[in-house]
DNA sequence: GATGAATGAGGTTTCATTCAT
DNA sequence: TATGAATGAAACCTCATTCAT
């Protein structure tokens, strides 16, 4: 009984509930920050008890890591095929400046799907424990070479200003990632196409520079 | 005897001890978060007891208020500074780029010396009082202005690309306070001043545009 | 299995434990005053943790509150019965004398039976918050209205002097609760048929009046 | 220097110093309650010290002492004075009945006078430690036993109801007091002379009997 | 798998009292 | 005599986690 293709459902079964944790956990740590937010408040806000998260997360932390981690996967791999892609212009003689327009118009909608779980892991990345703080920021510091690498195809093709290329590389970092860690100081009423049109003049003039 | 000078040493004595609480707070408050921090803890690295600590301060909130707020004026009144001699060189048919150098320098020198307690802000702002951190938050917004007004003049002298003032003021925040707030993702050995020129640079760039 | 009769153990689980909580305060709450009483010890008198203590109860204060709310209950109910049956005696021309005996009397022994309870009351009543403050002195109003109109009927009745319903009402509140609050100024080896006799010739004669 | 009659007016300074500390003190613990009240509070709201409250008083808990026991005295010598009185008039052959009624106003009195203290003096008698709790509590039978003995003579002179002396005493006692402990139970407009003519009333009744 | 009662260490804050000045 | 900074025990309450059902 209960038995033959039962897995695969009761698979997706236990993806939906750690789903629900998930998005009811981020809701309450960002309007609440992660140390005073109750897991109580979490296992209520869904209708289920507190045993129950325990049953699908080891500790309440593991909740934020989660979040953070598939945020990172979820950013990093639109922007590692955006990279792959530039490369391919780049190595078929194809106009850096456009690629690139191309890549940060990628990077930038990868931000914003995830958007709130970015704002999360830039006000909570430090709540972690050392190991897995570590492997985010790790993941961090891989997008950076990652867009310094693009840069430097630029510079090689002779279209990018020569040197600086790791701090260029983190000025692109926090220039999209302030979509969503620092909304509150932005104009109002930008629109995320607006927001991609900045991000390509400026850092299209900063490449290039002087 | 117990004359003269009594009143002042008496004044410093406090200002002292609220000093002593604040660094070991400080300290303590990145090592291990503000909501992780306990009291006792800060009493007892610098060897008082707890109810010594709320004799100076009426919650622990209010140490981070106090250490967060003061780091604001302590950046914006050097901004505020160069901006006021940006602004009389302008006047004064001054070259605007090599003012706003002096800006970029006065304003990464600050944000230098209050670099821990930027750090601090960035990450535990969000623990304020919804009044305090409006507070926090309105002042960055008024340095954010500042910098937008400076492009501006820029702009008006026909040196900087016109549009987007406040969005590349905005950059320029985050790319200067990155000294502060993201130095782990930056190149290790950089220095203060390799970062300044950097700074110069991408930022010059990025105003004067495509 | 784990059928049938489980849903009513449980509950009386939970009120169980209530109750030996609400036992341990009472006792705690009269040796050392509500004040003075601290959470750990009446969890370590019942043996529980402190965090126990506050699965059953929101505040040390609700716990007070409980005590006094089921004391008021238990002692206006009965009296308010007493009350029902003076009045219709009375409607069937019954000797309003013999009936208020019966009420002093059926008053008496409620206040015997919570006596502890009150005597707490009494003492703390004030240590509740305003709103429930007032909850409870209306309570005690509301009993003092309906000792009034007993008295009113038998002043109608011709039995009763007429004249200082109120304050006469007052006077039999405080002779009987005194059983209960001020026991230490009562003959040591007075007895509650005696206690019971003594307010029934005093109030009588008072009401009787000169 | 600062010679000659400094004893005196020094022995009336502190005299008016201790006064203004009970005087803050009745306040407070009255409207906040004995534990809830702060030696800071008292000491702020007549603008000295906390050291100053120590150097007038041993403890906390002295300032409620002194605060009952003047209480008591100043209730208990007019109450003695009118015992005496009502003694002498028996002796000559006065009127128990008239006598009593001088009594009891005069005890009504002395109660209205030290209302505030007498309430203190119900609520925290008991956060007294046991030897000075017993010493109020001491007085206050004595007070019992005055009365009950006024009572006996008028049963000796014929014109009171026999037996129960001491319990009637005791209601003498709650019913006087209630003017200070109950007030908020009393009708709002009931004057003091109201109060007097109605325990007046009452008591002669009870005494009388039936 | 789901539950939620129990745990108990830990949190911040208060406060009577002391004592050096 | 007056001061008020310092003390440190004790207060109430929270909360992640466990585990018997």
């Amino acid at each position: 009984m209960r038995s033959v293709e039962t897995t695969s459902p009761r698979v997706s079964r236990t993806e939906e509930i750690r789903s629900r944790i998930k998005a009811a956990a981020l809701d309450l740590f960002l309007s609440r920050g992660f140390a005073r937010s109750g897991v109580r408040q979490i296992a209520g806000s869904i209708g289920v008890s507190v045993g129950t998260i325990f049953n699908y997360f080891d500790s309440k932390e593991q909740i934020l890591y989660a979040l953070i981690f598939e945020m990172q996967k979820g950013v990093a791999v639109p922007l590692q095929a955006a990279a792959r892609k530039y490369r391919e212009q780049a190595a078929a003689d194809g106009d850096p400046e456009q690629s690139l327009r191309m890549l940060l118009s990628e990077y930038a909608r990868a931000v914003d799907v995830w958007r709130a779980q970015l704002l999360l892991a830039h006000q909570e990345t430090r709540s972690l424990r050392r190991e897995q703080l570590r492997e985010i920021l790790d993941g961090e510091r891989r997008m950076g070479d990652l867009l310094a690498d693009v840069i430097r195809i630029g510079v090689e093709r002779g279209k990018f200003r020569p040197g600086d290329l790791h701090f260029r590389a983190h000025a692109i970092q926090i220039m999209v990632q302030s979509w969503a860690t620092r909304r509150w100081a932005l104009p109002r009423d930008m629109t995320l196409d607006n927001f991609i049109a900045s991000v390509e003049r400026s850092v299209l003039a900063m490449l290039k520079g002087a």
